[in-house]
DNA sequence: TATGATAATGCAACAAAGTTGCAAAATATA
DNA sequence: TATATTTTGCAACTTTGTTGCATTATCATA
């Protein structure tokens, strides 16, 4: 796992760092999508904020990680799959947040649906959030 | 106009006041979506922030307004139609984000796709918010 | 339309979230 | 290992959002 981390670093040419291992392999070894508050919580105290903010824009500008859309102010982190590399994502893949536990998911398996838009509008992305009850709630 | 404005609060039981007629006629005389920040702004130095604060919230709460998902931390507002009312919101439509002028419309007639999950999600809601080029800037 | 009950507002004080500059520490490179 | 470069943590600050409460405005009705 560690060496995983650190190749992941190494590959989008980032120094490997306490904080960016540490930050990485929360989300490596978490299934659902984590915000700045939960990162702070589950890093412990071994981390300044102000480095957490950093490595979390970091990872964005890297296309490590991306954010996902919701109406609750509460921007949330998730990994990018391969084909996303510096300044250039391709995360259009649905989300899915369970009103039950909370959390939010990357469903990449879905297909995002083409959306008609009125004469003038020209689309370049389309964001899909899906509010409902998640598999693990559902049992 | 505030004929309107006053027909539109009493009929969500809500008193007029000063704040509540000046900020729900920015949203009826404006395209767009608000951000907080943005009726701070069109309000000018008249009300409390906290009031502002207060009336947005109300407005959601009567179904009013409803606030659209975005990735930027920003929660914008938008007015509901007639369907929403205190505690139902039926606001199951497409949202644009302008990449040049950055505004936030509510696209009505757009229809919102039918997303399949894998076995075992729930969909109760989706939202949609798409990313492009808007109909002024096209030109 | 005057009066009292009720609700909304503004203020202050606070909490939480996010930003910036900079010296010290850690990492990379040769 | 030595040096250049990058990252970190800290402090100070800004912005955003929340809460309690006294004052003021609105509403209902007599
Ligand atoms: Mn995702
Ligand atoms: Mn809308
Ligand atoms: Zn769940
Ligand atoms: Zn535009």
């Amino acid at each position: 796992m560690n060496i995983r981390v650190e190749d992941i670093l190494r590959h989008n040419r980032l120094s490997i760092t306490g904080s960016r291992k540490k930050i990485l392999s929360l989300f490596l070894s978490h299934a659902g999508a984590l915000a700045h508050g939960d990162i702070e919580k589950k890093a412990g105290e071994k981390f300044d904020r102000v480095t957490i903010y950093r490595t979390l824009q970091a990872f964005v500008e890297k296309g490590i990680l991306h954010t996902i859309p919701t109406s609750d102010n509460n921007v949330r982190y998730a990994l990018c799959n391969d084909e996303c590399y510096e300044g250039h994502h391709h995360d259009d893949h649905v989300h899915f947040m369970c009103r039950l536990c909370g959390t939010t998911t990357c469903i990449n398996d879905a297909y995002i649906p083409e959306v008609k838009l009125p004469r003038g509008y020209n689309a370049l992305q389309v964001e899909v959030v899906v509010h409902g009850i998640c598999k693990n709630c559902k049992k």
